[in-house]
DNA sequence: ACGCTCAAAATAACTTGGTTATGTAATTCT
DNA sequence: AGAATTACATAACCAAGTTATTTTGAGCGT
């Protein structure tokens, strides 16, 4: 059977197995071949809509990056900016833990250490693609929130989100490659007291950081119950 | 010309071979006939003594944290554990920019992302090769002396290390990824005040916090000259 | 000193997987 | 309806990991 009927969506198709792969084979798994017989395609599809699997795995990154962006956008606003962005760092780590390599592939990491010096996709993906943009634009609108909120001192938000997405990220990379083995709730004893730490030094006071992070703690439990 | 005179230091010359090509041309480069024609020798060798090019990557890895032990080593041990925690983030910064790719090996992620589900090597170098435990070792040591001083609220050194190693790797990984390059200096706008917040998080006095990180960075420049 | 044995390294073959070239059916335009 | 174009398939090509085979030289017993 040669040249079957137009599909249309064989860019998402492409995608969509990827994904899967990735998750469940990890990145080694995902070649032309594994990708096109997955989406019952051939091969010949990820050249003519991609280019290649450079590329492809750039809009495979793309996609998580669209998934994180969605996430973020449950988180809803509320009046304790401290919660809201607790809340968003364990909905990170959530995501970056239902696929691992997924989130490998999002934060350059991989990108540069897997592909070519593929300049072009690259910089496109590593610095700022628009669907990363999105998704951070939910941090430090979060971080605006505190600033004005009064409860810190008064500084940049961009700063603050580079200085809170460092650590969190740091948490989450460090937590996949288990560093934090040894350790019996890792969120608990590292990524929570962190975030707490951050805050008083950031200004505000002890006893308010650490309300706020448990408030954090069951806004993130309570959007995961209204899935 | 076949069946060389014995080398014995085979191995030595292909793991310096795959650093070289690694630092040079990114871990794409690294194949075993490369590696192999680098060093002079045939392809071979890479199996006979590594296994394959998982485990010679492992073994480079692991040279890697010998690297960084050995940093770690020369900075110094003052009466300031914040101006040394600061030096050591700096040299372990210096250290990732001056090889980037052997930093992404060294902390798991590519390694999870570029080379197969290999278990045992995986194990052994993402969790706590030996080398890695003694580059550790210098980073807890340093929480203890710093636990010991009075200076912050009383914890474990482990927990400590743990949420500083976070915030230092991820500040390295993104800023490696280029996701700071809207900063003018990543350094002093982001790292800086991120330990600071996190000394007065834990319980300094912010001058006080601010004066080692100043001191920590001369501590550094001094180590550098010394060369 | 000579030849045997064995380890280590080289050469060559095999296999997998990214990529390119070519063919073919279906859609669209006139 | 027929031509042009598009979207997909088949098949060939080439690079690179791995395995198999051969060659070399060092050490050792005689």
């Amino acid at each position: 059977m040669a040249g079957r009927a137009r599909l249309d969506d064989a860019p998402e198709r492409l995608v969509r197995a990827a994904i899967g792969l990735l998750a469940e084979q990890g990145p080694s798994a995902v070649k032309a071949r594994t990708v096109a017989s997955a989406s019952g395609l051939s091969t010949m599809v990820v050249y003519s809509h991609f280019g290649g699997i450079p590329e492809l795995m750039s809009a495979v990154a793309d996609h998580g990056f669209k998934e994180l962006g969605r996430a973020f956008a449950q988180v809803p606003v509320t009046e304790d900016p401290i919660a809201d962005l607790f809340a968003m760092a364990l909905t990170c780590r959530r995501l970056a833990r239902e696929n691992p390599h997924l989130y490998d592939l999002m934060f350059g990491l991989s990108t540069r250490a897997t592909y070519r010096p593929l300049s072009d996709a690259d910089l496109r993906l590593s610095g700022h693609s628009p669907a990363f943009r999105e998704a951070h634009a939910h941090v430090t609108a979060a971080c605006e929130r505190l600033v004005h909120s009064g409860r810190v001192e008064r500084q940049e938000p961009e700063v603050m989100a580079a200085q809170l997405w460092s650590f969190v990220h740091g948490y989450i990379t460090l937590e996949l490659a288990e560093h934090f083995v040894e350790f019996d709730d890792a969120v608990m004893q590292v990524l929570l007291p962190m975030g707490v730490n951050f805050s008083v030094g950031l200004g505000d006071k002890r006893e308010r950081a650490e309300a706020s992070h448990e408030a954090g703690a069951r806004l993130y439990d309570s959007i995961l119950q209204g899935e």
